[in-house]
This record gives C-alpha cells, sequence and structure tokens, in this order.
DNA sequence: AGGCATTTGTCGGCTGGTTGACAGAAAATA
DNA sequence: TATTTTCTGTCAACCAGCCGACAAATGCCT
C-alpha cells in the first residue's frame, strides 16, 4: 500500500481468479485477524505463506521497543513468514493461508505460477533497496517528502482545491515507516505546512498544494 | 561474499553443472571485466542477467559522491541489471551474461530453474531486510561488529593462536558496506583493538580474539 | 456530558556521526 | 631507489535527530 515501502504491486487475488490459476485458491485456508491481532512473528517455527484478501496489514521489524514498518499490505499482496518480520492486522481482515511446503508443491505443478513468484519477489527486492537507499543516503524530511509523494502519486484524490490525500496514519506510524521518531516527523510535517507545501485540512486529511516540490524534496537535494 | 550484506547463498555455477541443467549453460555468453571496469549502471535500458564465474563484482548504489555497498557477489552469484544498483569489478572477473528476455524463456522452459530463482530471490529478500534493520536500529559500531562477526564465522581461519580473518578491503569499502564514513570505521575499529577484541597482524590480516564478544556487540545491546 | 486514552506540538539537552583538514604510513609506479 | 598515489589515524567543529518531559488537543466510550 503505503508509497515507497510497498512490497509488490502483482495482486495475486485477481491473479488467481485468471483462467489457469482457476482452482487454485481452494488449495487455501481463509482465516480472520481482527484489528490489532498478530498474524505471525518473526522466528516462531511455523511457515506459512499469507494472501491478504481483505484489510490491511502491517509488516515490521522490532528491535528494543522501536519499531520499523517494512510495508503494509493490502488486498492481492503475499507474504511468508520465513522472509523476516512480524505482521500485525491494522483493520480486521481476512486472509488466505497456506503451508510453505504445500505452497512449494503448487510451484512445482503450476510453473506460471512460479514465474508470478519471481516477479512478486523481485518488486519485494527492488522496493527494499530503496528502503536501504533512503536510510543509507537521506535525510529525514527527505524520506517524509518521498513518502508523501509516492503516497499522493497512487493514492491523491484530484479536486476543485488540489489534490487531496487521505492519511490514515499517526505521527508514529509515519515514523515508523520513514525510519524516525514522533518528534521528529511532527515537525518536518510542520515545516512542511508553513512553506506552503501541504495543508492539513480536517480529519485526517491532507492538501497537497505543492506536488513539484514535494518531489523536488524526496530526491533529497536540500 | 562479504558477511550480512551477502544476498543469495546458493550457487549457480555449481547448480548448473548438475544433470537437469546440464546445457543450460550453452544459453550465456561469456564476458570479462578488468578490474574496476563498470559491469552495469543502473538505469541503462539493457536488460541482463549475469552470473559470476570467476572474481569479484561489488554491487552499489550511489549518490552525490556517497556509495553504499549492497553486496559483493562472488562465484556462483547472480545478479540482474532491472534490480537496482551498480556493478563494477574488484578484480578481473569473468561473468556469463544473458538477455533477460532470453532467461524468462528459460524459466518457462525449465520450470525447477525458477524454483531456484524463487530462492535466489527469497534470500536477496531476507538480506536486503537484514541491512534494513541494521540501519534503522543500530549504531555504527554494532554494525561493524557484526560485519566482523559473520565474516569470522564464514571465513574465519583457525590457527593455533586464534581465528585470523583476511580482510582485502580498505576502510573506506568497509564503510560503504556498513554505511558509514571512513572515518568513524577507523577510529571505531581502532577502538575494538584497545579493547583487546580484535589485534591486527601483518597486511590486512586481523586475529579475533574474542568472537563472541563480537557477536555480542553485533548484537547492538549497548 | 464527562472522563479516560490516545495523539500531537514543542521545548532543551545531549550525542553519534559527519565533514574537512592535515600528517604520516603504506603501497604502487616509475 | 625515488616519487607519486592511496590509505590510515586523528583532530576539532558542527549538526541532525533522538530522548524525556510536559501541555494541549483530539478522539472514544459509557
Amino acid at each position: 500500500m503505503v508509497g515507497r515501502m510497498k512490497l509488490t504491486d502483482l495482486n495475486l487475488i485477481e491473479i488467481f481468479q485468471q483462467n489457469e490459476f482457476e482452482n487454485l485458491v481452494t488449495n487455501f485456508r481463509e482465516k480472520h485477524f481482527a484489528k490489532k491481532e498478530i498474524l505471525f512473528m518473526e522466528g516462531t517455527g511455523q511457515n506459512l505463506v499469507y494472501i491478504v484478501k481483505k484489510g490491511k496489514v502491517k509488516i515490521y521489524l522490532t528491535y528494543e521497543e522501536k519499531e520499523f514498518t517494512l510495508t503494509i499490505l493490502e488486498k492481492g499482496d503475499i507474504y511468508a513468514t520465513h522472509t523476516r518480520g512480524f505482521a500485525q492486522a491494522l483493520e480486521d481482515c481476512s486472509i488466505l493461508t497456506i503451508e510453505a511446503s504445500e505452497f512449494q508443491r503448487l510451484l512445482k505443478e503450476v510453473p506460471s505460477l512460479s514465474m508470478v513468484m519471481v516477479k512478486v519477489l523481485g518488486d519485494c527486492l527492488r522496493n527494499s533497496i530503496d528502503i536501504i537507499e533512503g536510510l543509507a543516503f537521506k535525510q529525514a524530511e527527505s524520506r517524509i517528502a518521498e513518502f508523501l509523494y509516492k503516497l499522493t502519486i497512487r493514492r491523491g484524490k484530484e479536486t476543485n482545491s488540489g489534490v487531496v490525500l487521505k492519511l490514515s496514519l499517526t505521527t508514529e506510524e509515519i515514523a515508523a515507516l520513514i525510519g524516525s521518531t514522533r518528534q521528529t516527523v511532527s515537525s518536518l510535517i510542520n515545516g512542511l505546512e508553513k512553506e506552503g507545501i501541504i495543508e492539513r485540512i480536517e480529519k485526517k486529511n491532507i492538501l497537497i498544494k505543492k506536488v513539484e516540490k514535494l518531489e523536488e524534496m524526496a530526491k533529497g537535494m536540500n
């Protein structure tokens, strides 16, 4: 889902509805998780593959009360417990699961499925390298700008007053996504508002007033 | 090759020598690159897949004279130009290349090959998440400790005076691998020596005196 | 409406790490 | 061997961003 942190842009659910994959879904088991529930934790032996059917799931790393959000999965996204990270439901959700070993069997039986997987993993890899780039080279301000910019491109709604972005994340959640702290994000975002680049409007919505400016900042040339 | 930054631990060269892949190699073209030569740059349209047959290749990101090394490929490692990053030969090397489109054709024809690719990409992904974890949570000192620790485990040679590590990297190259600067790495490593954890012996070789201590520091609990 | 919990803004103080600069050591080259 | 290049160590100055703390604002529940 969320801007630069998106792990893949293939929608597995849609793919599975295609001709050749038609009865593939029958191999999966549907599970439901309530908001805030943990879907899986890193390092617990069980190897499962998850496909999000409904809802949002946060994939994150933790370390001594700190948290870094790798991505937020949405409908059609896939993740496997043996990759790395923890998963938590951000809202009530339905998940299709399958044993990793079983999934591997499917991979063997349906060659084109593993081509899909190659694509999925390639996307994941490219995106995680984007994250590395941000952390290694860019300042918090650029990372926020990049985060907002990508979200704007993907989700921004054109209105008569400008591009509006519905941002259903707390300051702290944004901090976890860009690898910073609540306080820093707070003042940086306020800074953007003072510069007239964005403007908060009612209820977690922000109006992006200067998209180009955001884009430029995202590149990190300060 | 290099500790934590290793992208994959499958040796493609060996795999290709197996029965079922026997004549796969014939699809590749062998190229040679001299030390310091650039194999490919990010964003140049051409899509190639590279397999290292001989030598070492640095995969890195750059940004305004800065550099971050994602990994150093060795014999049997694979990389694709469309993933991300630049590639430079660290020593003279032989590379097997193939057009990405051609490679995709092979993937279709040889299903078990794409299973190998799923494994390779999975490894890459897991490793890049390790890098993210280091950058997001750990201090430079822990990252160096981790770097040395992993290298010790993989490459350290037991001798009568302790575990010896041949480190053919400059301070600056280490800095690029852990995401820091020459100066910081220099003083941190000297610190490790003063604490009696490591000891430089002749010619880029270091003696690891307290492996457990390194391991502990690598976890980042300061 | 009232009360509790979560979220946000904003301070200073502190610090890890970068930057630049320079000298000495080591290695490569002639 | 001499000379140039690369590499290493070590300073002091500076700063982005973290941390803790507190107050205000907002949202949520009964």
